[in-house]
RNA sequence: GCCGAAAUGGUGGAAUGGCAGACGCGACGGACUCAAAAUCCGUUGAUGGCAACAUCGUGUGGGUUCAAGUCCCACUUUCGGCACCA
C-alpha cells in the first residue's frame, strides 16, 4: 500500500521544483516549432485572485502544457495590467500611494498564481506601470501623433461627477459610469482623441483570415458598423438663399418617397437661414431642450418622437424638383452621416412614427409590404414603384440604378461610414501613463524628443482628482513647466494621462523582449515569436481591447514595426463562473468564491481540475461547492491506481481511444468531455481490476496539463524519479480506436427492440440474420425495407 | 427594434441525423463501523405492471426522414451584444 495522496505535501514540493529551476523559462530557439499561448494579463486588484481568473488561465496553460510535452517551444507569459482607477482609488481612500498598492497587489498576484501551480515564464514578467514598460508605450503614442493620429479636439464628452473622470462611450454605456454607476453628465473638454476610424475597414476586412471564434467577429463587426450609401445633396431655398445641404442615406432607392427632410438639432444650417425662418424662437428652445438632454434621455428614454418644422425654408428633391418641409428633430444626431436626412416615411420605422405624428405624407415606393399599418423596410424583397425609371427594379437594383444615377447629375456620391467613433484617449487622473506632448505657446502641441522618454510620473502627494476636471498632474507645477523642444521658449506638459486601455494595446509584443531598452520589441525575437497563435480571454473585452490592440499592431505594421499586420491568429473566450446562486459573482451579492479556500481544503489540481469540469469552457456555469467532492474523488482514485499496478492483458479498456478523446477535446477547449473521458477509462480500469503501467504513463501524460502536481509525484514513483515534462506526449493507434465486435441496437420501425452483436463490418444479411436467430421480433412480419448502417444500427421496416 | 447564442432528469451537463441522459453531484438501498465520516457495491427520466414488458419523454406547434435533442418552417422564454446609426 502506498502513502496516501497528500495534495499540500505534493504540490509545495512541484511548485518549489519548477519555479527554482525555471523549468518552464523559455529562450528563441530554431531548431523547434515555436507556440505562443496568451491569456489576458489580470488587473492586480487588492481582492486578488478571482475563480473566474482561474478559468480564464486554464485553457492556454492545459494547451501550453500540452505544446511542451509534444516538443514545441512554448511562450506562456504573464504580467500586470496595473494602470487604472481602482488602484487609485483605494490609494486615496487608505492614504497610501498607487506605487505601494500596486506593488503589494502584484505581489499577492504572484504567490497566488504559483500556489496553483501555473506555467509561465516568470523571468518575462511586465508590469504596464513600470517605468521601462510604459516607456514604449508612450513612445508609440508619439508615432501615432507624428502620424496624424492623435489629435485634440473639443467637444462633447462623458463626465462622471463621482470619478471626476472624462469616460469613454465604452466606458459609460446606458448613461452610467461603468466604475461606481453614478450618472453620467455631458460636459465640454479638449480631449486627445486617436483616430481609430482611419483603420476601420481595415480592421473589418483584416477579419476574414483570423480564427476568431465566430460571435468575436459578430461583435466586432457590430461594433465597427460598416454602413454602405450615398451622400445627397438638397437644396435648401430660403430668403432668397440657396444652401447645399448633403443628407446620408443607406437607401437611394427611395429618394421618390422622400416627404419631408430632418436635421439635428445641432446642425449649422439652422443658423445660416437665422433671418429668414419664421419661427426661429421656438427653434431656439427645441435646441436648447435638445442640448439639456443627456445622451441616455435623448437616445433610451424619448419613446416618442418630438421636433419643430423649420418655417421659411424648403428643401428641392434633387432627383424630382419637388419641394419639401424641412424640420429639425434630435433623431437624428450630429455625429453620424451628415447630421442630416432625407425622410422616407413609407420605408423607414422612425421617419414613419414622426410623419404619424406631425401628419405628414407618407409615399409607397416600394410594393409589398402595408404601409397604411407600418413601414416597409424591405431590404432585399419589393418591387419599386411611383419612382420614375426606377419602377419595376428590385430593390436591390434600384440602389445601384440610383446612385450610378445621381452620380451622373452631380448631386449624389457613394460614401461607407462607420458606426465606430474615434478613441477618446485621455484621463484626467493620476495613475496612467503621462501623454508626451509639450504645449508651446509659440510651437503648438510639439511631441518630446524619444531620447528623454520615459516621461516619468512625477511622485505626488495629494494625487485625488480635481473638481474642475483638470488632472492632478496639472498641480505639480514644477513637473509641469519645461522648455519647448523646438524653440526652447517655456512651455507646459499635457498633464492628461493615457486611459488604461494604452498599456494592453501592445502587451503581447513586450512578451517577446521583455527588458529591451533600445525597441518596443527586439527584431530578433519578434522574428521568432511573431504573432500570437492562440489567445484567450473574456467576451466583455472582445470589442474594446481586442480591437485597439489589433488597431495598434496595424499601425505598428504600418511604420515597419513589426511584420504581420494581425496580432492574434487565434482567439477563444471562456464562459464566465457564476455564483452558487446562478448570478454573476460579484462582492455585493456576496457569492465570490476564493481559490485560497479551495486550494486549502482540496489542492490546487482539484481547483484546477473543477475549474475546467464544470461545464462547456465556452459557457458560463454556475460555481457548486458539493460537485468539487467529485474531482477531489477522482484524483484520489487515480492515485490509488498505483496499488494495482500490474503486467497483463490489456483488453477491456481502451486507452487509444482515450488519448484520442482528450488530444482532439483540449484542441477544441471541450476539456469537460476529455475528463469525463478520463473518468470513465479510470472507472473501467477499477471493473477489470489492474492498471498496466504503460495504460498508467499515458493516462498521467495527457491528464498533466490539467493536474499537472498529482500527475508529476505518480510519475515520478513509478518511474524510479523520472520526470513528466521530459515525456512526450502519447501518441494513439488508429486501428485500436473501433472494436472488432459491436453492439448494436435492433429497431422494428423505428423502435427500439433489441440488441445484437455483430462483426463491426459485418454485412447486411449476416445481421438480419442475427436479428433473426437472437430476437423474435420478426415473426409473422412482412419485411419492406431494412435499414443497415454498420457498426451503428439496423432499422427493418415490417408489417 | 436589429444581430447572436441557448432551452435536455432533482442538479451541472453529454450525445459526426442512428441506443437520449455519457461523466460528475445529489438522493435512495446495502457492505464496513459501537457509531459517524471516508471508502466500496447497487438503484436512480416519468407513468402503468409482481414481472417480462408497454406507453410517454430533449421549451411550444407544424414539417422532412426508415430514423430528429440534432435538419426545415412558425412561435415562446432566457442570456449576451448593438441601438433613433439614417
Amino acid at each position: 500500500m502506498t502513502k496516501v495522496y497528500n495534495p499540500k505535501e505534493i504540490e509545495k514540493k512541484w511548485q518549489e521544483y519548477w519555479y527554482a529551476n525555471k523549468v518552464f523559462e523559455t529562450t528563441e530557439d530554431d531548431s523547434r516549432k515555436k507556440f505562443y499561448g496568451l491569456i489576458e494579463f489580470p488587473y492586480p486588484s487588492g481582492a486578488g485572485l478571482h475563480v473566474g481568473h482561474i478559468r480564464a488561465f486554464s485553457s492556454m496553460e492545459v494547451i501550453s502544457r500540452k505544446r511542451r510535452l509534444q516538443g514545441y517551444n512554448v511562450l506562456f507569459p504573464i504580467g500586470y495590467d496595473a494602470f487604472g482607477l481602482p488602484t487609485e482609488n483605494y490609494a486615496i481612500k487608505t492614504k497610501q500611494h498607487p506605487r505601494i498598492v500596486t506593488d503589494n497587489n502584484i505581489k499577492k498576484f504572484e504567490t497566488q498564481l504559483k500556489a496553483i501551480g501555473y506555467s509561465f515564464d516568470w523571468d518575462r514578467t511586465i508590469d504596464t506601470t513600470d517605468e521601462g514598460y510604459y516607456k514604449w508605450t508612450q513612445w508609440i503614442f508619439l508615432q501615432l501623433f507624428k502620424k496624424g493620429l492623435a489629435y485634440k479636439s473639443k467637444t462633447l464628452v462623458n463626465f462622471c461627477p463621482e470619478c471626476k473622470v472624462v469616460l469613454a462611450n465604452e466606458e459609460s454605456q446606458n448613461g452610467v459610469c461603468d466604475r461606481c454607476g453614478s450618472e453620467v453628465i455631458q460636459k465640454e473638454k479638449d480631449v486627445w482623441f486617436l483616430r481609430i476610424r482611419n483603420y476601420a475597414d481595415r480592421l473589418l476586412e483584416g477579419l476574414t483570415d483570423l480564427d476568431f471564434l465566430e460571435k468575436i467577429k459578430v461583435e466586432q463587426q457590430n461594433w465597427i458598423g460598416k454602413s454602405c450609401g450615398a451622400e445627397v445633396e438638397f437644396t435648401i431655398k430660403g430668403g432668397g438663399k440657396e444652401y447645399p445641404l448633403v443628407v446620408y442615406t443607406t437607401r437611394p432607392d427611395t429618394i421618390y418617397g422622400a416627404t419631408f427632410l430632418v436635421v439635428s438639432p445641432e446642425h449649422p444650417m439652422i443658423q445660416s437661414f437665422a433671418g429668414s425662418i419664421g419661427n426661429f424662437d421656438e427653434i431656439r428652445d427645441y435646441q436648447q431642450q435638445a442640448k439639456l438632454k443627456k445622451e441616455f434621455e435623448r437616445v433610451h428614454l424619448a419613446k416618442e418622437k418630438s421636433g419643430v418644422r423649420i418655417d421659411g425654408i424648403t428643401a428641392v428633391n434633387p432627383i424630382t424638383g419637388c419641394d419639401i418641409p424641412v424640420f429639425t428633430a434630435d433623431y437624428v444626431m450630429m455625429d453620424y452621416g451628415t447630421g442630416a436626412i432625407m425622410a422616407v416615411p413609407a420605408h423607414d420605422t422612425r421617419d414613419y412614427e414622426f410623419a404619424k405624428k406631425y401628419s405628414l405624407p407618407i409615399i409607397e415606393v416600394i410594393k409589398g409590404g402595408d404601409i397604411e399599418k407600418e413601414a416597409y423596410i424591405a431590404k432585399d424583397g419589393g418591387i419599386m414603384v411611383n419612382s420614375g425609371f426606377l419602377n419595376g427594379l428590385s430593390v436591390p437594383e434600384a440602389i445601384d440604378a440610383m446612385t450610378a444615377y445621381m452620380k451622373k447629375l452631380g448631386v449624389g456620391t457613394p460614401k461607407t461610414d462607420f458606426k465606430m467613433k474615434d478613441w477618446a484617449f485621455n484621463r484626467q487622473r493620476y495613475w496612467g501613463e503621462p501623454i508626451p506632448i509639450i504645449n508651446c505657446p509659440k510651437c503648438g502641441q510639439v511631441p518630446m524628443d524619444e531620447k528623454d522618454l520615459p516621461l516619468v510620473l512625477p511622485k505626488l502627494e495629494d494625487f485625488s482628482p480635481t473638481d474642475d476636471a483638470s488632472s492632478p498632474l496639472s498641480k505639480v507645477t514644477e513637473w509641469v513647466n519645461t522648455t519647448c523642444p523646438v524653440c526652447g521658449g517655456p512651455a507646459t506638459r499635457e498633464t492628461d494621462t493615457m486611459p488604461q486601455w494604452a498599456g494592453s494595446s501592445w502587451y503581447y509584443l513586450r512578451y517577446m523582449s521583455p527588458r529591451d531598452g533600445e525597441h518596443v520589441v527586439n527584431p530578433e525575437a519578434y522574428k521568432y515569436w511573431g504573432q500570437v497563435d492562440w489567445y484567450n480571454g473574456g467576451m466583455e473585452h472582445v470589442t474594446r481591447h481586442l480591437i485597439y490592440s489589433r488597431f495598434w499592431n496595424m499601425f505598428l505594421y504600418d511604420i515597419g514595426v513589426v511584420t504581420n499586420a494581425e496580432p492574434y491568429l487565434r482567439r477563444s473566450a471562456q464562459g464566465l463562473i457564476l455564483g452558487a446562486d446562478g448570478e454573476k459573482m460579484s462582492k455585493s451579492r456576496n457569492n465570490v468564491v476564493n481559490p485560497d479556500d479551495v486550494i486549502k481544503e482540496y489542492g490546487a489540481d482539484v481547483l484546477r481540475l473543477f475549474t475546467l469540469f464544470i461545464g462547456d469552457y465556452e459557457k458560463s456555469a454556475p460555481w457548486n461547492p458539493d460537485a468539487i467532492k467529485g474531482c477531489s474523488r477522482f484524483l484520489n482514485k487515480l492515485w490509488n491506481l498505483m496499488d494495482i499496478i500490474k503486467e497483463g492483458d490489456v483488453a477491456d479498456v481502451n486507452i487509444d481511444l482515450c488519448i484520442k478523446k482528450v488530444d482532439d477535446d483540449f484542441e477544441s477547449l471541450k476539456f469537460n468531455t476529455a475528463i469525463a473521458q478520463v473518468m470513465s477509462t479510470v472507472n473501467d480500469i477499477y471493473q477489470r481490476g489492474y492498471v498496466t503501467k504503460s495504460e498508467f504513463k499515458k493516462l498521467l501524460i495527457i491528464l498533466n496539463p490539467i493536474v499537472p502536481h498529482i500527475t508529476s509525484e505518480i510519475y515520478e514513483i513509478i518511474n524510479g524519479g523520472a520526470k513528466i515534462e521530459r515525456q512526450k506526449w502519447p501518441s494513439y493507434d488508429e486501428s485500436k480506436l473501433a472494436k472488432d465486435e459491436v453492439d448494436i441496437p435492433v429497431q422494428l420501425n423505428g423502435k427500439l427492440k433489441g440488441r445484437i452483436t455483430v462483426s463491426a463490418t459485418a454485412s447486411r444479411e449476416d445481421a438480419l440474420e442475427a436479428v433473426n436467430k437472437s430476437t423474435g421480433i420478426l415473426e409473422g412480419k412482412n419485411i419492406i425495407k431494412v435499414i443497415y448502417v454498420e457498426g451503428k444500427i439496423i432499422n427493418i421496416v415490417a408489417r
